[in-house]
DNA sequence: TTTGTTTCTGAACGGGCGTTCTTTTATTCT
DNA sequence: AGAATAAAAGAACGCCCGTTCAGAAACAAA
């Protein structure tokens, strides 16, 4: 028996892209198998290698995807440098909560990728890190932030928010919004002169 | 053969949990094979045996020994709760440059621990939390502190400082006494009313 | 209905895995 | 010196790994 009735390669490609997602950041890159994705997307192991040419591509591919994707929607922000970094705060925790696979999987991995491709990775998340780093200075030299230096405050900002995906629950004591208001408040607070 | 000459259980015992430690951070838990740590050590694989029961096992004692000794380490501080604020952000700061390996482990490899060894890690994690909750609720009573939820502000101090370890190099622009210094005000400014 | 193409199966490849066990050697004790 | 013990070697166990590939089944075009 060879392919069943109703797949499609636009039906099956995504699936495998999901399951990967799903098995890498559940279980780790160098723990999942091959043969796990393709039995979560209910297909034999050959088959996956229609949709990608190795493992390492499946989980860069992933990677690069999250990354560009977030870039695409983080804005710049409009107003003051406070309003700005607030929006920034909102849209980061809200974009990561939507999406704790990915993020999960992009923060975790990044020792699993090849070298060439890490420089990729790499790269894109410094984008993201410049878009913060440039509201901070804005801050700075608007006068109304007082921080020593932008790119650790940037770091320290990013490793605050990302923190949040790995022990917030819906089903816990405080809604996102509150967790929300909450973080913008610390953040401001922390740049504040 | 078997047995090199001058080698002795008191030696061997630490070289393997040190192996682990470095290879466990370096590549990762699943990535890491017995031989690979019996290379490093220079002994052949069998021997790993008579200095761990499994894997699982070198994994678990590598994170538990990081976690009490971290908690034996911290004090509760003293003064008012800026100060012991302050404390406990350059301890953390400083204790976690000096094992990067073990922060790297104990926070990464969490998904690779039975279910049974899990709960003792998270307990102690758990613990080590507790004693920055109470100095934020401390300050909280004194009327220093204006933070909503010492719970979620002490995850993103937690996360905050942690993720200096990620970042900072020796090489760096920046000594690791600049990087105290910037963080200690972050955490302050990011905590009072 | 035939032909061609896409998508999948199923088997196979060489190799590495964690762990166990017997045997050999270095050291310590009597 | 000889016996007992501790520590390591080396081989073997069954199993799973990523990847390849020939062939079969479903679909599309004619």
């Amino acid at each position: 028996m060879a392919r069943t009735a109703g797949s499609h390669s636009e039906v099956t490609g995504p699936r495998v892209r999901a399951a990967a997602l799903r098995l890498f950041a559940q279980s780790g890159y160098a723990a999942v198998s091959m043969r796990s994705i393709a039995a979560e997307v209910g297909v034999q192991v050959g088959a996956l290698y229609n949709y990608t040419p190795d493992k390492q591509s499946l989980l860069f591919d992933l990677m690069r995807s999250h990354l560009e994707d977030l870039l695409a929607r983080a804005g710049t922000g409009e107003g003051d440098a406070a309003d700005r970094l607030a929006g920034f705060v909102s849209f980061h925790i809200r974009y990561h909560h939507d999406r704790q696979d990915a993020v999960f999987i992009a923060y975790m991995e990044l020792r699993n990728l090849s070298e060439a491709n890490f420089q990729v990775i790499e790269g894109l998340r410094r984008r993201y890190e410049d878009l913060l780093e440039e509201i901070l200075a804005a801050g700075v030299a608007e006068g109304s932030f007082g921080i020593a230096d932008t790119r650790i405050a940037t770091r320290a900002v990013i490793a605050m928010l990302t923190g949040v995906s790995t022990w917030f629950r819906e089903s816990g004591r405080l809604t996102l919004s509150d967790v929300e208001t909450q973080y913008r408040k610390m953040v401001l607070n922390a740049v504040r002169v």
